[in-house]
RNA sequence: GCGCUCGUAGCUCAAUCGGAUAGAGCAACGGCCUUCUAAGCCGUAGGUUACAGGUUCGAUUCCUGUCGAGCGCACCA
């Protein structure tokens, strides 16, 4: 619908242009928008405002002006008036609003979906959780963030792909392995001390018994020694379990991955160092020493002849490390290779949502693939801010080290997927989350996605009455008379539903899916407004007709967005 | 000290890449169930958009500064 008036707008600035009453060539850009007001009509332009300095006349006076241009002949704006400042307001036809519920009806789960993304291959790499623990709150929100921006981008015609980063490789992965080993000792009566550093909490215990049901006491004659590598078959086998787990807990949640890729094979594939001599023949890479750090100087620093990216040619603050001190690569340099890895996959854009905990280390990723590609804007970043606990308004202490952290399990065990999922998509990623145990645990109406569900409960609820009535589900069909539909909650709700594809596009291209709950919300309050004024099993056959066919379509919409949530849509609650 | 993300009603948050009178929910108060699901609806009250400047037809939005919050700041990931 947006188009319609954009093209009548151009085409009058076209016209003026042609009687010379604005300049030919090119002019500021203008906007074709929805008011926020409904009285200010279905779009608005401000195109009066913009161009009344080259046309040397008062906005409101250009407005008239352009008004008078309006093709006699079209029919899809029936009113039309200047307002304010000298915006240009358009009404259009209610037959042609009306028109959307058929369309609605006819697209079914494909209404919203458009094709602006123009089959733009986007990588969207999200959680990336650490094998080395169970997923917990944090997490959860980044693994919903990220999975909503993919389900946005791919509605709206992007081909999307999504891919979970497995960091088995590095320090972390030997301390899970130790760890679990001294559990495992530990269930050989032997007396242990977790050392500082060491994951203590139950899963590990958890991970030495099942290892000690599989291979009995094979470990026993290991000797415990954390300077050197923990046996590999221990350590995979730790890892396999909890990357079970995490695959089962996102599973709880409906998120899928299409790519799962391994830290590890870039450093066996000889990636890394293929990446580094990439850098080195741009004379990128030299050997140097970094000033010191400025914040509280950790106690074991000591200046050092380090291999070094010239990241600051790139707009970085500092030069950064690829080789640790004892000459193994930085995760830096791994997290190089897989980001070119990843452009080499042809893809034209990359995401990657991260916890703002790792928001300083954006610009050297991003200048490091800039260096590698010579393209600018390949990576984008978008970073969710952390979770604080809280349960009866006092905080939860999070620490994987002494084990109090809350799962993402437990949360979804206690409150349900569909809450779970809702609350952390009804925030826009940039602030931080109070996530209430106890309010989102106590099913009460604070949580507004039982509000929309019960919206779209209600109007199956109305069409088993129908049927109770021993009337025919095809009423609703769209198909009939719809000119009864006269009301304002009527004719507002049907507009609503109109705006949702915009609504689709808008989420996309800003990436933010917050606001897909947002109108559905809004959405599911009109609905429930027009619900309580007005009865749709009318005695009127017509009237009924189109009265069911109008929540029909609010039902596809509301089916289709929660979908789209990955939060189911009840018949009945 | 530097960087990033922020600061909107008592609380939790929105506000369409600069738009018209800044909106919801919760909490407070007052109404609506013999009729399609009251997990709902209607109404009242609540604001110097942290503060000070700047850019312009127009600023919650963009720029600068101040104050305040969170996160980060060799070799970890």
């Amino acid at each position: 619908m947006r188009q319609i008036i954009e093209n009548l707008v151009s085409g009058i600035i076209k016209q003026l242009q042609d009687e010379g009453i604005l300049p030919s060539g090119e002019l500021p850009e203008y906007k074709v928008e929805r008011p926020r007001d409904e009285s200010h009509g279905d779009f608005a332009t401000n195109a009066a405002l913009v161009l009344s300095r080259f046309a040397k006349m008062k906005p409101r006076d250009l407005a008239d002006k352009m008004l008078s241009a309006l093709p006699a002949n079209q029919k899809e704006v029936d009113r039309w008036e200047v307002a304010g400042p000298g915006f240009i307001n358009f009404h259009i036809a209610p037959d042609r609003i009306r028109q959307l519920i058929p369309d609605i009806l006819k697209a079914k789960q494909n209404y919203g979906t458009s094709k602006v993304g123009a089959g733009k291959r986007i990588l969207v790499e999200f959680v990336s959780a650490n094998p080395t623990g169970p997923m917990h709150v944090g997490h959860g929100r980044g693994a919903v963030m990220g999975d909503a921006i993919a389900s946005v981008l791919q509605v709206t015609g992007h081909k999307v792909e999504r891919e979970y980063y497995i960091n088995d490789a590095g320090n972390q992965v030997g301390v899970l392995g130790w760890s679990v080993m001294l559990r495992y000792f530990e269930l050989y009566n032997r007396s242990i001390t977790m050392p500082e550093g060491c994951y203590p909490a139950q899963y590990v215990v958890d991970i030495a018994k099942a290892l000690k049901e599989q291979d009995g006491d094979k470990w026993l004659s290991v000797e415990l020694d954390m300077t050197s590598s923990p046996p590999a078959q221990v350590v995979d086998f730790a890892m396999d379990m909890i990357m079970g787990w995490i695959r089962n807990e996102l599973a709880t949640v409906n998120i899928h991955f299409d790519n799962w890729f391994s830290e590890r094979t870039l450093h066996a594939d000889g990636k890394i160092e293929a990446t580094i001599e990439q850098l080195t023949a741009k004379g990128l890479i030299y050997e140097g020493v970094l000033a010191p750090p400025k914040g509280k100087l950790p106690d074991d620093w000591e200046a050092r002849p380090q291999l070094l990216f010239k990241s600051t040619q790139f707009g970085d603050a500092e030069d950064r490390a690829l080789k640790k001190s004892d000459g193994s690569a930085t995760y830096f340099a791994a997290d190089i290779a897989y980001h070119f890895e990843k452009a080499g996959r042809g893809f034209d854009l990359l995401i990657d949502v991260w916890g703002a905990d790792h928001g300083g280390y954006v610009k050297r990723v991003q200048a490091a693939l800039t260096a590698l590609t010579d393209k600018k804007n390949l990576l984008e970043v978008e970073l969710v801010q952390m979770v604080n606990l809280v349960r009866g308004g006092e905080p939860v202490k999070m620490s994987k080290r002494d084990g109090t952290f809350v799962t993402l399990a437990e949360v979804v065990e206690e409150v349900g997927s569909d809450a779970v999922r809702f609350i952390f998509l009804t925030r826009s990623g940039g602030a931080p989350l109070d996530f209430d145990l106890e309010l989102a645990v106590s099913k009460s109406n604070d949580n507004p996605v039982y509000y929309v569900q019960y919206a779209h409960a209600r109007i199956h609820a109305v069409y088993r009455q129908l049927a109770e009535k021993g009337l025919s589900v095809s009423l609703g069909d769209g198909k009939g008379d719809l000119s009864c539909l006269t009301q304002d909650a009527e004719m507002s709700l049907i507009r609503l539903l109109g705006t949702y594809p915009e609504m689709l596009e808008g989420a996309a291209l800003h990436r933010e899916p917050h606001r897909v709950p947002y109108y559905l919300i809004d959405l599911a309050s009109a609905f429930h407004t027009y619900y309580n004024s007005h009865r749709i099993l009318d005695d009127d056959v017509v009237l009924l007709g189109a009265r069911l066919s109008l929540i029909n379509a609010v039902r596809q919409v509301l089916a289709n967005g929660l979908t789209l949530l990955g939060v189911t849509a009840p018949e009945k609650m």
